[in-house]
DNA sequence: GTGAATGTTAACAG
DNA sequence: CCTGTTAACATTCA
């Protein structure tokens, strides 16, 4: 579920709750959660794939993984790792990894490296981008210190969108390619959060899960390349390694 | 039943 | 001590 679209989506969902006052909540969660009760909750935020619930006395981080969902008014069979009730309405989320946080988020979070924020800024990418020169930029698209929510999938559509091969030294992508594929990055998110809105994300992606490349129809590599291990699907013909 | 999947981090080995 | 690898977590779907 969790890419910065998708954490954009459930935040929109979650919004209408914020001044809203917490009547309830627990989970399996280790994070303590008796200082919530009774609270108002002040703002949903996200940073890349964190989902930030602001109160007075702290910040909840909630982080989906893998298999993390949020279910608003509704239960799974499962038990909720996290739960919020407001009054007749209640927030559950599944199998995901809940902390406190009680730093001010400023001091934490820099939202410029967020590809869904408002201060996203490609000058500062760019600049962060000259300290991996010498790793593929397969690994640091998935940098959350760098490219803030981009995931797999994010990772190998742009990639192939803009015609880069993941196995690409970043030092060696000349800067007019690498500006390009930042701006795809906040092209092909905006598409996702649009496609996840339409509850129709998934249905075509060009190269992930794909066999064939679209653009010559040649059969797409499948390989689990560099640091992150995870699973990058490309066209060795028409992707330019740098 | 098996394996893989939009992810991260703690623990371990060298 | 630094760096890289493995394990662990938990769910759903094909």
């Amino acid at each position: 579920m969790p890419e910065g679209p998708s954490l954009i989506y459930i935040s929109l969902k979650l919004k209408p709750f914020s001044g809203k006052k917490v009547t309830g909540c627990g989970g399996y969660t280790p994070m303590a959660t008796g200082w919530i009760k009774g609270e108002k909750l002040l703002e949903v935020c996200t940073w890349g794939k964190h989902l930030l619930l602001r109160f007075k006395k702290g910040t909840v981080r909630i982080h989906l993984m893998l298999f993390g969902s949020v279910l608003i008014n509704e239960k799974k069979k499962v038990n909720a790792s996290f739960f919020l009730q407001f009054g007749k309405d209640e927030v559950n989320f599944y199998v995901v990894k809940a902390i406190q946080l009680t730093q001010p988020l400023k001091d934490i979070y820099d939202w410029r490296t967020d590809i869904m924020s408002r201060k996203w800024s490609s000058k500062h990418i760019i600049r962060l981008a000259g300290e991996h020169i010498t790793e593929i930029i397969g690994d640091t698209l998935l940098d959350q210190q760098v490219f803030t929510g981009v995931g797999n999938i994010i990772r190998n559509e742009v990639l192939f969108r803009t015609a880069v091969h993941p196995l690409s030294r970043v030092g060696n992508i000349p800067v007019v390619k690498l500006l390009e594929l930042l701006k795809d990055i906040r092209v092909y998110a905006k598409l996702f959060l649009k496609e996840k809105k339409a509850g129709i994300f998934g249905d075509h992606f060009e190269v992930h899960e794909q066999k064939i490349c679209p653009r010559d129809g040649n059969e797409l590599t499948i390989k689990i390349i560099g640091k992150t291990k995870r699973k990058a699907y490309f066209c060795n013909s028409c992707q330019e390694k740098f």
